[in-house]
DNA sequence: TGGTGTGAACAACTTCACAGCG
DNA sequence: CGCTGTGAAGTTGTTCACACCA
């Protein structure tokens, strides 16, 4: 049980494992083994008890897996065992729709202040409840609210200079809706949520069947 | 030039290549070397050098690359070069904000149709001026309005069922941001767009830093 | 000379094969 | 006996070092 690197990969998985042992949990079913939990998420068995054992044994040899204790072992890693506060920055389309989204409030994942520069928004409530602060006063409410994670839905160009004030504001994780790359110091986190990205990796592959690398040789 | 398979990663990284050679070219400069461009996108010169090499010899040995020809290039192995319709397949908060989201337009990614199955948002307009269809009216409209790509904006629950009836329609590509990994035949693509999995991935970094692993010997 | 294109070395991740334990 | 946990092998992706050419 060393202290080394985790691979992203190896943290992603562990979030469908989680997926798919919460919808265990609900079927009732206590014990999982390590190759039909594989199966379930598309993945080879051996990785599944590889990326666990970066972290610990936790299963029983010839039995398989508890589900609810893996479960929650999971959660634990993933801190998914607490609440997070998250900061909304820029309250158009698609942060009012973030801000809606129940997903991510069942995940322990609160939506605890909103920010925009747009005078005419300032002040409005959002369905749910939160009022739209000017992002000028982000300092004071990132510490009052406790802010974990600025999530950053601005136009692109707004992106960048956002997420400086992030850092400023002493905030260590930022999620990036805006079709740009942004960066940040060491010792931040960041997660860049592309569409046209990921748009751009299906037509790649749309553009390359439909037109056959060899039609003949 | 063989044929061979093209690592996922590469063609991500050729996406955030065109997006800076974009900004090169507003600003006129007419070329770049694979060490300035590699600079801009965070990544190592060889890297560039290595993704551009599966594709041809884009660029002059002693100067670089000039930057309108690499980026008409890149656009058009990626399938920019192109417009590409889209199914929007959910009218909630988050479908309604993709649909009026001009980023995508501006890129060539046209929603074409959009669908959901609440009736009383069938007939109702969107925005930029789409029309609510109902869901089984897919398989025609996704004919007529030839309907390239899938894009899931519904329920968790939901999202499943749709992908069957987008491939039943003969949509060879979708972008599922309901979170669940959604299970397709080999010849579909699909992007998962998990806002949850990318929280996850933040709060086990935010986790493990404030909590040392080794506090001493 | 300066920067591309690429074989060879390296690093990271995944899968295999099986020892070890309940 | 069955399934976990893991060293070793295999595979894939990245970086180095340099030949080659405008």
């Amino acid at each position: 049980m060393k202290v080394l690197k985790i691979p992203d990969a190896t943290v992603n998985r562990l979030s469908s494992y989680s997926r798919i042992l919460e919808e265990m949990l609900t079927s009732n079913l206590q014990v999982i083994s390590s190759e039909k939990l594989a199966m379930l998420c598309g993945v080879n068995s051996t990785q599944i008890r590889k990326d666990l054992a970066y972290f610990g044994e936790f299963g029983v040899r010839g039995v398989g897996y508890s589900v609810p204790s893996l479960l929650q072992e999971i959660k634990t890693i993933l801190g998914m065992n607490r609440k997070w506060n998250l900061g909304l920055i820029g309250v158009g389309n698609l942060g009012s729709a973030l801000a809606a989204n129940e997903n991510f409030r069942r995940q322990g994942y609160i939506f605890a202040a909103a920010f925009d520069i747009d005078p005419a928004k300032i002040g409005r409530k959002l369905p749910g409840g939160l009022i739209i602060e000017h992002l000028d006063d982000l300092p004071g409410i990132s510490q009052t609210s406790k802010i974990d994670i600025g999530v950053i839905a601005t136009p692109a160009n707004a992106a960048q200079r956002v997420a400086s004030r992030l850092i400023k504001a002493e905030i260590k994780a930022i999620i990036n809706f805006a079709p740009v790359r942004i960066l940040v110091p060491k010792g931040c986190h960041v997660k860049n949520m592309d569409f046209t990205i990921e748009l751009n990796y299906l037509t790649f592959h749309l553009t390359r069947e439909n037109d056959p690398p060899e039609p003949a040789a």
